[in-house]
DNA sequence: ACAAAAGTGTTGAGAGTACACCCATGC
DNA sequence: GCATGGGTGTACTCTCAACACTTTTGT
C-alpha cells in the first residue's frame, strides 16, 4: 500500500481514488456428527447461483475487525460462542462473483461435539450439514475453498492440538482416536495411538466415567496452557 | 457473504449497500545478502507515519487478482520475475490505518541470491534492505506482519522445499547449509545435514565447479517436479 | 456367563545425533 | 607444500510400527 501512497499522496483522498472491491468474510464450519466430518452450508435463494449451496458468510461491517466479523456471523448462524476460529486464506480472483469485484476472506471454525443443541438453531433456515465427502453443487469458487479448508484441517490435526477443540471438556482416549480416524479416514493402532498422545504430556487425568455397561474408561482433559504444539502424529 | 445476500437481495445493488473498505496488497520480500536475512522496506514520505519504514505494496487494481497485484508490485519494485510468492495473511483491524478502513492482504516473496543486479533498481528510491534482526521503526502494524512472515518463512524452510528458490539454479551443498543456518540462526552438523538432504532424493547432481583454489565442490540442482515436500529437517 | 468397550508391553527396524579426519585444487 | 574449503563413516540412542490378549463393568 505504501508505495502508491507515497507516490501519489497529497492528502488522504488517495483512499478514495481507487475503486474499492467488496469484502466478505466466509467461514467454513466443521463438526463431527455420527462419525462423519461435516460442514455447514446454506442454500442461496437469490441469483447468482440460486439454489446452489454456499459457505455461510457476510459482508464486513466497516467497524469490525475481520476476526470479529467472522465471530459474529458464526454466533448468529450457530448460536455458539468460544469456538476455535482461524483465518484460512483470502480469495480474490476478479471474476469469482459475477456481480462485481468481491474479495473473500475465509475462516475455518471447529465446533465441539458438545453443542448438539445448536441443531435447533438451524431448523427453519436453509442451512444444512454436509459430509465433506459428499458435497452438493456449490456456488462461486466455494468448492475450491472447502478443499483448501479440509487440507488445512488435516494439517492442523497433525501438527497442533486443535483436535481437542472438537471434543467435550472431558473425553476418553477412544473419542480422541475416533476423531482422528474420521478426519484422516484411516484406522490407527490403539496401543500406539494412546502411547503417542500420552507421551506428549498435554492431558490431565480426570475421574473415571460412571454407569457404563463395560469397563469404565478414563476421562481426560486438555492441560491448561498447552499451546499449539507441533507434531501430534 | 452469502447469507447477507440471500436475506437482503432484491437485485445486485447489495454490493453497494455496504461501505467498502480499501484493500491493499503488501509483500514482504526476503533475500539473503552477506550471510544475513534481509527484508526490503520503503521509507514513507507522507503522513501518516512519515519517515517511518514500511513493507512495499499498493492498492489493488480492481481488475487484477490478488496474486497478480502482488506480482506486479514486486516486479515494479525489484525488476525481478519468477519469484516464489505466497499469500501470508490478511490484516483487517479497523484502526490499523488512521486514514480509514484499510484491509491488507500480505504476501511473502523469496528472491534468489542470483539477482544481485536488482540492487541497482533501488538506488534512487527510498527503499532499503534491512536485516530481519535489526529492523527500524515501522509504520502501521507492519512490525507484526514482519514477525508473522519470519515465522512462516522458518516453518516453510522446515517442511517444504522453498529454500531452493533462494539459491541459484546450480548450488553447492555448503550453500544450502549456510542458507538454513542463516534462517534458523543455528549451526548444523555438516555430515548429518548432507545425509539428510541427499536422502530426500530431491536433487540432481550437476557438473563439478571449476577454477576454485580448493577442492572443487559438487554442484546440484533441484529435481524437476519436486512438489512442496513435507519435512526437510 | 456374556457382551461390550477399555486397557496394556515387547520386539525389530529405521531415523536421528554425535563426533574427527582426509581430500583436491590453485598458488 | 600450504592454505582453503569439500567431502566422508560409524556407533549409539530414540522413535515408530507391528502385533493379541486380559480387564472391568452392567445385565
Amino acid at each position: 500500500m505504501v508505495e502508491t501512497i507515497t507516490k501519489t499522496n497529497k492528502n488522504n483522498s488517495e483512499l478514495h481514488k481507487y475503486e474499492k472491491p467488496s469484502v466478505t468474510v466466509d467461514t467454513v464450519i466443521f463438526r463431527v456428527v455420527e462419525s462423519d466430518l461435516k460442514v455447514l452450508l446454506v442454500k442461496r435463494n437469490a441469483t447468482p447461483f440460486k439454489d446452489k449451496w454456499a459457505i455461510p458468510g457476510g459482508f464486513v461491517d466497516i467497524n469490525n475487525s475481520l476476526d470479529d466479523a467472522a465471530k459474529l456471523k458464526l454466533e448468529e448462524k450457530t448460536g455458539v460462542k468460544d469456538v476455535y476460529l482461524e483465518q484460512l486464506y483470502t480469495f480474490g480472483k476478479p471474476n469469482r462473483d459475477p456481480r462485481g469485484r468481491v474479495i473473500t476472506v475465509t475462516y475455518f471454525a471447529l465446533l465441539s461435539s458438545e453443542f448438539t443443541s445448536m441443531a435447533e438453531h438451524l431448523k427453519n433456515d436453509d442451512a444444512q450439514w454436509f459430509s465433506i465427502t459428499k458435497l452438493p453443487l456449490l456456488a462461486f469458487d466455494h468448492k475450491e475453498i472447502l478443499s483448501y479448508a479440509f487440507k488445512r484441517l488435516r494439517w492442523k490435526f497433525e501438527y497442533t492440538t486443535v483436535a481437542f477443540s472438537m471434543l467435550p471438556k472431558k473425553f476418553t482416549m477412544t473419542q480422541v482416536q475416533e476423531l482422528y480416524e474420521i478426519v484422516f479416514e484411516t484406522k490407527f493402532d490403539k496401543r500406539n495411538f494412546r502411547k503417542k498422545i500420552l507421551s506428549l504430556d498435554i492431558l490431565d487425568e480426570q475421574e473415571v466415567m460412571r454407569n457404563v455397561s463395560f469397563r469404565p474408561p478414563q476421562l481426560y482433559s486438555l492441560k491448561a496452557n498447552v499451546g499449539e504444539i507441533v507434531t501430534i502424529l
